[in-house]
DNA sequence: TTATTATATAACTATATGCTTATATAATGA
DNA sequence: TCATTATATAAGCATATAGTTATATAATAA
C-alpha cells in the first residue's frame, strides 16, 4: 500500500544519503572485504580520529555496520541482517575495489591484526 | 590505478547523494516508468514549483535526466547514456513501484498527455 | 502583438552536514 | 592500581542543502 511504500522509499533515501559521502562510501567498500578499526581509517583517509568515529557512528546508528572488540581495538564490519543489505551490496558491487588502500596500510605496517 | 578509482568512487558518491533525498529518489523512480513534467511533480509532492524545478535542475546538471519540450510542457526522462546508469538502475530496481502516484494523478485529471 | 501558462532563477532562511580541537570514557596490561 | 591507548563525545565553525516567496524567462495561442 501507499504508506508501506512511502516508508520504504524514505528509508532507502536515508541509506543512500549515508552512502552519498565519499568517505563513508569508501569505508563501506573497504569493509565489504576487510574488517577495520577506527585507527586504520584514520591512517587511510588522513583525517582526524573524531571525524572517522563520527562517520562510523552514523553507519552504526543506521544499522549498516556492527562493532566487535578485539584486544585494544574495536573492529567494524558490515551487518548482513540490515533490511537494505541488498541495496547496499548492489551499490558496493558497482564500485572499484579499494584493496590498494588496505595493501598500502599493510606495506606501511599500520594494518592491525588480531 | 588509485587516481582512477578515486575519481570513480567520488562520482558514485555524488550520484548517491542526489538519490539520497526522498523527493529526488521518488522522482527518479517515477521517471523510470513515466516521463513527467514539473507541474505533475508539483501535484504529486504537494510542494512549490520552484522546489521541484530546483530538484530537476540538480538531476539534469548531473546528467541523470534529460528534458524535451512537448507543447506547453517540458517532459523529463531518465538518461540512458549516463556513466552511472547501471548504478542508478540497480538502486531504482530495489525500490517499490510508485505507479500509484501516477494513477492518482490520472484519477484527478492532472496527468498531462501529449 | 499580447495574454497566458509553464518553467527557471534569484534571494533568503532554517537546518543539516562534515570537519576541527579539546576532553571524556573505557578497556588493556604493566 | 595506574598509565597507556583506542575510541567516543562535546562544542564550535564554515559550508551545503532544501525549502520558501517573488520575479524573470520562454513558448504557445488568441
Amino acid at each position: 500500500m501507499t504508506v508501506q511504500e512511502q516508508v520504504e522509499i524514505v528509508d532507502a533515501a536515508k541509506v543512500l544519503k549515508l552512502l552519498g559521502d565519499k568517505t563513508r562510501l569508501t569505508m563501506m567498500k573497504i569493509l565489504a572485504d576487510h574488517d577495520c578499526c577506527v585507527c586504520e581509517f584514520v591512517e587511510i583517509f588522513g583525517m582526524s580520529q573524531p571525524s572517522i568515529s563520527q562517520h562510523m557512528r552514523k553507519l552504526k546508528d543506521a544499522g549498516l555496520v556492527e562493532e566487535e572488540r578485539r584486544g585494544h581495538w574495536i573492529f567494524y564490519s558490515i551487518r548482513e541482517d540490515h533490511p537494505h543489505v541488498q541495496l547496499v551490496e548492489s551499490v558496493l558491487a558497482s564500485l572499484p575495489s579499494q584493496d590498494d588502500k588496505v595493501k598500502e596500510l599493510i606495506k606501511g605496517g599500520k594494518r592491525i591484526c588480531c
